[in-house]
RNA sequence: GGUCGGGUAGCUCAGUUGGUAGAGCAGAGGACUGAAAAUCCUCGUGCCGGCGGUUCAAGUCCGUCUCCGACCA
């Protein structure tokens, strides 16, 4: 199996040399970063991890991150900003954008390797976030405010009003949209006119998607397996670490998985069983969402495990 | 051996005064352009432990057997 797929990125390597981008897609735990560092060594390039929350330092174990004495080659995307700091798709979109010029102007192929498929496509494709400003912290609280006061029906009926394709495109109790949507439209974009973009999946020649899968069950398990490994590895005391150096509860990085689990247990009011079978359930929805997310993305080439 | 609980969806359990069952979790499918490991949508027929009985009708009442738990000997 790994022989067709180091086929495959030998070829595409040959036919566009140092301006080649790779990107390994597929749910965790099925070997992407072990299936990157092998071809990143051979045909020595740089890793670019797309992975909204290894983005984050001190998050080691939980978020699965190549420990830093085993990199054989250089890596890009991780341990970006603390946790406390506010980090974005469109943050990445710049900064990954800007390693993959910076790479290929010195002629360096890149391999792109990571399970958040927002990211994927910020770093790859072409489209762009919301022009201008970011909305400032204040007008996101308000909106919020109203939808906690009067129920999210009432929010989604104002964006009704205002913008009736993005309304229609949104489902009601997805407050975190109605909401989004209704900065855009203060910030003078469009949610619905945006999201249309996404639907257009261009072909870039140079860009080659390999994707990873596995059965379920098959990764159901190995993913179990991992959680417990990273039991083993300390996983606990880097929560709990975290939390003892301030980095609250409320934090987009502490909603992580492998995290937010453990916060009943450090204050006492749970067993710690119940948070690790907590944790295997939540990846294995995770590990299906980015399989739906990746499925219809017909640029990527599959390889079942 | 006796008394009392309890055996209902893969798991934990609801089930009103008898009218052939429903939640959570798990699982499956899906949406998704500035929080994306987030957020959101859809999907629940299962010999209601077995067998008899009462009744027009029993998960629901009665008898009996069986299994699990607690307590008493």
């Amino acid at each position: 199996m790994f022989g067709a797929i180091y086929e495959r990125i030998s070829r595409h390597f040959e036919s566009w040399g140092g301006q080649a981008t790779i990107a390994i897609v597929g749910a965790t735990g099925t070997g992407k970063s072990v299936l990157a560092e092998n071809i990143a060594e051979r045909f020595d390039c740089g890793i670019l991890s797309a992975d909204s929350m290894q983005v984050y330092r001190f998050m080691d174990i939980g978020t699965a991150k190549v420990p830093i004495e085993e990199r054989r080659v250089p890596y890009f995307g991780i341990d970006l900003v603390s946790p406390d700091e506010p980090y974005s798709a469109a943050r990445y979109q710049e900064y990954a954008q800007n390693v993959l010029k910076e790479e290929h102007k010195s002629n360096r192929p890149v391999l792109v390797c990571g399970g958040t498929g927002l990211y994927i496509r910020a770093a790859l494709d072409e489209f762009s976030f919301s022009p201008g400003t970011c909305v400032d912290n204040a007008t996101r609280i308000r909106y919020e405010q109203l939808a906690a006061e009067r129920g999210p029906a009432a929010l989604h009926a104002q964006l009704a009003e205002k913008d009736p394709a993005s309304a229609a495109a949104i489902h009601p109790h997805n407050v975190r949209r109605v909401v989004r949507a209704l900065e855009l439209l203060d910030n003078g974009s469009n949610y619905a006119t945006q999201s249309a973009q996404m639907r257009n999946y261009q072909v870039r020649e140079e860009v080659l998607y390999i994707g990873l899968m596995a059965s379920r069950e098959h990764l159901y398990h190995r993913l179990d397996l991992r959680v417990d490994n990273m039991m083993t590895a300390g996983l606990l005391d880097e929560v709990s670490w975290l939390l003892d150096q301030g980095y609250r509860a409320a934090l987009t990085s502490m909603q992580a998985i492998g995290y937010k689990e453990f916060f009943p247990v450090l204050d006492g009011c749970a067993p710690i069983e119940e948070a690790i079978s907590k944790i295997k359930y939540a990846t294995h929805r995770y590990a299906k969402r980015q399989e739906t997310w990746f499925k219809r993305d017909d640029r990527i080439e599959w390889f079942n495990l």
